[in-house]
DNA sequence: TATGAATGAGACTTCATTCAT
DNA sequence: TATGAATGAAGTCTCATTCAT
C-alpha cells in the first residue's frame, strides 16, 4: 500500500513512479494536457492498467506535482551548474538565460510537460508547494539576483519582481514558440535575449 | 434552429449568445478552464440546461473562439486606438504596453478567459484562425511593427520576432502574476517594462 | 389550431402538409431513417422552425403515416391502373410485378421513403394501420389475387399467403438492392422475376 | 482497458463481450432497432450502467457489427452444414431455404436481431464488411451457387443475380411476416418456398 | 397560422478511481 | 505488488415537443 507520505518506498516501487512519471512527461509532450489521461500514460509506460498508475500516485495532482519536480531538478541541475561558474551577478543572469535554451535544445518533451502543467495549474497544487518556488528558474530567485546585482552596483535601478517577472515572461513566451513551430533558431535567440536584457538592466545614466 | 453558418441571427438569439459568451468569460475566469464545463456555464447564465448552449453555438470549440473574438475585438479598442494617437513607432510600442496594462486594469475577467482558451488551445482551432493573427496583441503585428521603426532608423539591430515574443511574453508573465495575485501596482509595472523595453530597442552602439 | 382527427383543413393547411410530407420523403431517401429528424426536413421545406411540422403533425407517427399514405396512394395509381387492363389472374400478376419496377423507375425517392419507413415500423403504427393493407400493394391483395386465381385454375396448388409474401419479398429484395447500388438494369429483372413466377404459379402436374 | 484491436482479450473479456452481444440481441428483438440503447441493453446485461458497454466495445459500431458476425456464423453452422450434405446444385437450393426455416425456427431472435442490423445499416458499416458478404446467406454465394448449377446444366437460363435477389428476398419476407406475427405454419412455408422455386428454376422449354 | 426560442430527457462516451484477486 | 474488471459521475450533444408571441 503505497500512496504514503513520502519516503518508506522500497526499490520497485521507486522504479514504477519513475516510469510513470516518464511517460506522463511523454505523453504530455505528445498529445497535450487535455488528451492526456491514465490511460495514454499507461499505453506509454507498459503498464496494463490505469490502476497501476492510482496505485503509486495519489491522483492526478500528485503525479503532475511530481513530474514538475522531476523536471526542476533537471532544470536545476543545468541551469544551476551554469550560473555558478559565472562570478558577477550580471554574468549570472546571462548564464540564466542561455541554460533555459540549453535545456529547453536538450530536453523539449520534458520542457514542453512541465509548461504544460503549469499552465493548467489553477487549483495551484503545484504553483503554490515550495517545489517550483525554490527552483532556480522561478521568478523569486530570479528576482533575488537583481535585486543582489542592484545592490552590487552591476544594475540599474529597476523594480526586481517587475523585471523577474518579464525575464521569465521573455524566455517562457520564445520557448513556447519553439515548442509549437519548431522553426526557431535558438542559439540566435538566446543570444538576442541575452543582449536585450543585459541592455535593459544596465544602470540607466 | 440557430447554429447556422453565420449571419442570419435575429435580436434574441445575439442577445442569447452574448448572455452566454459573457458567462463563459466569468466561469473561465473564476474556475478555470479544467472545470469550466457547459453545466457551470449554464448555471452561471441561468440557463435550466446546457441543451441552450448547444442550441446556440455548435460545440465548444465555436463558443470559445466566440469568446477569443469577443475579448480580442475588446482589446483592439483600447489597444489600437491608444497606439494610433502615437507618431513614432517607439511611442506606440509604449502604447502598446500601456494598453495592456489598461486592459487588464479595465477587464481582468477577460483578460483571464483569453489567456486560458489561448493557452488549451493545442489543437490550434484559435490560433490558426486569423482572429488571432490579425489582432493588435498579436506577436505578429508587434514584430511588424518593431520592424517597421527599426527601418525607420528608431530601434536598434535586434531580431524583430524575437523581440517582440520578448515582448509579449514579459507582458504575458506580468499579466498572469497579477491574475494569480492582485497585489501588483499595475501602474508601476507599466512603467517599469516601458521603460525597460524602451532602452532594450535602442539602437546600441 | 390543426392536429385534430382528420378533416377540418383549411386549403393553407393542407398544402403545408403536402409540402412537409414531400420534404420528408427526400429526406428520408436522401440521408436514411437514421438521421432525418424533423430539423432536416425543416430544412429541406424551407421552413424556418421544426415547430412548423409539430404544429401541422401530432408527432413523428403521423407525419410518416402520411408519408407511407401518400406514396401507396401514389403506387395505387400505377399499379392499380396497370392491372386492371389485365384480363387474366395470371396476367394481373404480371402486370403487378412489372408495375413495381415501373413505380420504382419513375419515384425511386418515393419508394426509398417508403420502404425505410416500413422496416423501422416495429412499433406497427403503420403496418397495423388500414392504410397498408388496404393497398394493392400490400401482401393481402396479392394473396387474394391469387387465391382467386387458383379458384379460376389459372395457377397452381400452392398456399396464397406464401407464395404472395414469397412475391413481395422477392421484389422488394430486388428493390433494395437497386436502391443501394443502381447499376441493375430494371428491365431485365423485371423480365426475370415475371418469368420466374408465371412458372413457379403453374399447374403442376 | 479494453478496446483492443481484436485479440489479448482475456477470458473474463470474452464473457462479458458475449454476455452484452447477447442482451443486444435480445433487446434489437424485443424493441427494435430504434428503441435499442445502450442503458436497454446494459438493463436486460444486468450491467449497473451503460459505461460498461462502451468499455468492451469502441461504440455502437463495433458491438453491432459483432453481433452480426456472432449471427452469421451460427447461421453458417446450421446452413453450411445442411447444404455440404447434398450432392446436387439444385439439392442445395432446397437446402439453403429449408435450413433459413430451421435456424429461423430455432433462433427467431438471433434473425430479429440480424435482421434489423442489416436493414438499418445505411452507413454500410456491416454490409460493406467481408462478414457478411463471406457468408453463406450472402446473395453473392447464392448467386454463386445457382450460377454453378447452372453450369452444370441443372437450373435453367435465368439471371443468377436477380434470381438469388428474389430468393433471398422471399426468404426474408416470409421470416418477416413470421417474426411480426408467429402464426405462420414454418414446415408448411418451407415446403411452399423449396417447391416454388425448385419449380421456377427449371430448365424451361 | 406561423415563428423560433426554450426545454429537458436521453443518447453515447470518457475517465479517475476502487476493489477483489 | 500488480492486475484489470467494474463503477458511476460528468461531459457534450441531439431531438421532439411546447409555448408565448
Amino acid at each position: 500500500m503505497p500512496k504514503e507520505e513520502q519516503a518508506n518506498r522500497t526499490f520497485t516501487q521507486n522504479a514504477r513512479r519513475t516510469q510513470i512519471i516518464q511517460a506522463a512527461i511523454e505523453t504530455l509532450a505528445e498529445i497535450g494536457y487535455q488528451k492526456t489521461s491514465f490511460n495514454q500514460i499507461s499505453k506509454r509506460a507498459n503498464l496494463r492498467s490505469t490502476g497501476m498508475i492510482s496505485y503509486h500516485f495519489s491522483g492526478k495532482p500528485e503525479l503532475y506535482s511530481e513530474v514538475a519536480a522531476t523536471v526542476l531538478a533537471m532544470a536545476e541541475e543545468t541551469t544551476g551548474s551554469r550560473m555558478e561558474r559565472e562570478e558577477t551577478f550580471r554574468g549570472r543572469l546571462r548564464a540564466y538565460i542561455e541554460a533555459n535554451f540549453e535545456f529547453l535544445a536538450r530536453y523539449p518533451a520534458h520542457t514542453q510537460a512541465l509548461a504544460q502543467i503549469l499552465m493548467m495549474d489553477c487549483g495551484r497544487d503545484i504553483t503554490r508547494s515550495q517545489t517550483l518556488a525554490r527552483s532556480v528558474l522561478s521568478v523569486e530567485r530570479l528576482s533575488l539576483l537583481l535585486e543582489q546585482g542592484r545592490s552590487a552596483g552591476e544594475f540599474g535601478a529597476f523594480d526586481a519582481l517587475t523585471m523577474a517577472l518579464a525575464i521569465r515572461g521573455a524566455l517562457d513566451g520564445v520557448l513556447r514558440r519553439y515548442l509549437k513551430n519548431v522553426d526557431l533558431d535558438l542559439e540566435r535567440c538566446a543570444a538576442e535575449l541575452t543582449a536585450a536584457f543585459d541592455q535593459c538592466t544596465r544602470p540607466r545614466q
